[in-house]
DNA sequence: TACACTCGAGTTA
DNA sequence: ATAACTCGAGTGT
């Protein structure tokens, strides 16, 4: 309050997103971010990709006794790799029967190995890589999605434990509620769910769960409602206190691809809940925001159709979100 | 008309839909044609590989005289291919300074093949084809795309010579427009524009175009102008007579994905011509339509959201919407 | 050049 | 089985 006893400010001056941030630019990502974003996929590439190498090497040591390339439809061992070898991803043999699969490696046989001459192997083994490499890039794409779940779980418990606020997590493969602590490293891996209790009462925060009411998976869900209660929760609507997208992924050029994906999302979400005459808060997240997407974000946080907003590269906003988020 | 004199059926009898759609459920692509897809996909992508393999080849031949792994670095031809080894991408590079890859290459050469022992040829080669696996299927992605767009284009200008519609196209290459054969197969594989006359008058249909009045890539924009006035009629909101997404991907996982985009690329085109108080038609050809989707579709089908909608793997949807489009 | 397009390689509920 | 999620590998203007 000023002097006069009037709220200070304009309508918009305590809007949860104003704390971190001033203008839109500042929802861009940094280049320094996206930087390092790209390397240290890189690094965690070269991890994941070694055990098909030690494919690829086995693969080699099968082939090479062989007279022909056609005696690699006598092994069963290796049917999986031919198939890979042929071009066939496994989403892709997923579609296919095993006559179309077998047809497709003979094929692949007498069109690429046995035309290689001496070199045989080696066209069989760079193949299987080649379909590899795109399975490696799948995995890496799911890696960092992972990897940003993660880092917002970490700030939530970090903000938590800065308030001294005790907090459960949910154990993803156990299903098992467990008590939280802020030295244990492990829960981010783990977990798929955090529960603390605020001013207003009970929280509840699950990620990438599939509400009834919307029919969708969502990121995150943000209920009003104990651990123990959120499975009966979820179907009131008026439990729900926001829902949010995270975006992990750090290449600019997937940006504003994958922000139309988010804003087609959080419509359903507003549609669904709208119907029932409720209005949850909503936040976006994202690692990769460019200048053309920060208009749309700051344009939806203005007109309230979005509540809050944070590049998750940006330590200070995402502490920021993840004050508004335990308090809410 | 019926003998009452009154116009026949009700309200939405004469929507453009209904000459192909009956049901939503019309709209979800067929197993067969998802397997079809995954196969001819399949194909294509052993095609483009062996550029790669060619390359593997030669880089098997330049490493194996070498007598360490750090003797890579001395070979200024194959930088780019250690680059690729170490896990980087031609697209994680763009973004990445001279010295961070060369420290890179340095780290994977210290951390992957010195320790590899005598195999280190292999372990370099085969990390070579990782990320290669990922670059084609990369380019996979954009073949798919382009293979849409000239079944689109087939579709269109058969249906045009069917109607005996003479036609001009325009060279993507050189932007030259030229007259248009029904007996020419390579026309779909050139242009990026159609331009004939209709019963209202002349038509210019243009793919991935972005009209300053949007300000984004738009698949296909159909206006009411002469192939020689494109590029000042864009100018005009009012000859914009309709817009349209085009999704030629096959895979069911990815339909709602990319439907959300799409969704989003409507919406946007929809805000930034009401802007204008105008409202061209609007029309999505996908080729992979779930259920969950088709109901959104027939949702806004009905509702007027959009026009017209296809699936581009069901030949009579597909002549059915062309044939709208070269009337409109 | 900055921007934003192509789409399926995985994954999980 | 069904559905819908992860995101960057390319590409073009």
């Amino acid at each position: 309050m000023n002097p006069t006893g009037q709220p200070v400010g304009n309508k918009n001056s305590d809007q949860p997103y104003q704390s971190h941030l001033a203008t839109k630019a500042d929802l861009v990502t940094s280049h320094t971010e996206t930087r390092a974003g790209f390397l240290a996929l890189a690094l965690e590439k070269n991890r994941q990709a070694t055990p098909f190498i030690t494919q690829a090497r086995a693969l080699k040591a099968v082939a090479l006794p062989l007279a022909r390339p056609a005696n690699l439809l006598d092994l069963p061992n290796i049917q999986a790799a031919l198939v890979a070898a042929a071009g066939i991803s496994n989403k892709a043999a997923g579609h296919l029967d095993a006559a179309t699969k077998e047809q497709a490696v003979r094929d692949f046989i007498a069109n690429f190995l046995d035309v290689a001459g001496a070199d045989w192997v080696d066209e069989l083994v760079y193949r299987f890589l080649i379909t590899r490499g795109d399975t490696i890039g799948g995995s890496m794409r799911n890696i960092g999605g992972a990897i940003a779940q993660r880092t917002l779980t970490r700030n939530i418990i970090a903000t938590l434990s800065l308030a001294n606020v005790p907090f459960e997590w949910r154990h993803a493969k156990t299903k098992k509620w467990l008590t939280g602590s802020s030295s244990d490293p492990d829960i981010e891996f783990q977990t798929n769910a955090l529960s603390w209790t605020n001013a207003q009462g009970p929280r509840t925060l699950r990620y990438n769960y599939s509400p009834a009411i919307v029919g969708k998976n969502i990121d995150l869900c943000l209920l009003a409602c104990a651990a123990q209660d959120f499975d009966t929760a979820v179907l009131d609507g008026s439990l729900y206190v926001a829902l949010g997208e995270l975006k992990g992924g750090i290449d600019p050029a997937g940006a504003d691809e994958h922000w139309k994906t988010a804003r087609t999302a959080l419509l359903r979400i507003r549609d669904a809940f709208s119907r029932l005459n409720l209005a949850p808060a909503s936040v976006f997240v994202g690692a990769a925001i460019v200048s053309g997407m920060a208009d749309e974000i700051w344009t939806q946080l203005g007109n309230g159709t979005l509540t809050n907003a944070a590049n998750l590269t940006d330590d200070n906003q995402l502490a920021s979100v993840c004050r508004w988020i335990i308090d809410l």
